[in-house]
DNA sequence: ATTATATATCTAGATTTCTCGATATGTCAA
DNA sequence: TTGACATATCGAGAAATCTAGATATATAAT
């Protein structure tokens, strides 16, 4: 766990909107493509395009920026067909709060 | 609070080293400059020039590093004749983990 | 007043990040 | 296999950050 490349990662208005919004993917992605049955669809993740519709930059910008949130740790995804559903990595987000707690 | 700034003042290695030398000021700063009584110095925090030898940057760039944290709110400063001297601003930190923890 | 010391600010070139459009790859449907 | 769609990767110009040296400002000592 590299806490630079955490912290880089959460530079950016964009990319905290998205962990923000993965929060409550039902909340914030209502209109779920149909690729999959909401049930699955949310929890396997939000999809790329979907993502990219609500945060407004290119195709090629969201997924860049969601491969950089997942390498640092903060994201994972799931391929389902042509389809790639992000989610939040809960459980390192939280080891990054303890982190942040307790060291810095 | 602006969650970016501070995101920010903490992807940066020195930076980052700043930050956690000066949880231990005593044990990451022991030839504290004979300006003051340590008890006084360590209470206000350690100076610029101190903090400098350790990061082995220039002066210019400690001096808007520490500007830049004390911006985003990590550090606060207190001016002792033709000294200043940085801490951490433990109220804000706190505060921010706690707002990492709740909703990042 | 002058000099010395500590820190802050200014300026600028090097590096990194941002962000896009274009293109490549992977998958599905016909 | 071909065509359509979703996503990933590439390449490049714009913007931001990094970092140093030079200079300015503030304070202290003589």
């Amino acid at each position: 766990m590299k806490p630079i490349n955490v912290f880089k990662a959460l530079s950016n208005e964009t990319r905290l909107n998205i962990l923000e919004w993965l929060k409550e993917p039902e909340k914030h992605f209502p209109k779920q493509g149909a690729h999959l049955p909401k049930e699955v669809s949310y929890k396997g993740g939000v999809c790329v395009g979907d993502i990219q519709e609500k945060a407004k930059v290119s195709q090629s910008t969201v997924s860049s920026y969601l491969n950089l949130m997942q390498k640092a740790g903060l994201l994972e995804s799931i391929r389902h067909g042509q389809w790639t559903y992000y989610r939040r990595n809960e459980e390192f987000i939280q080891q990054f709060a303890k982190y942040f707690k307790t060291e810095i």
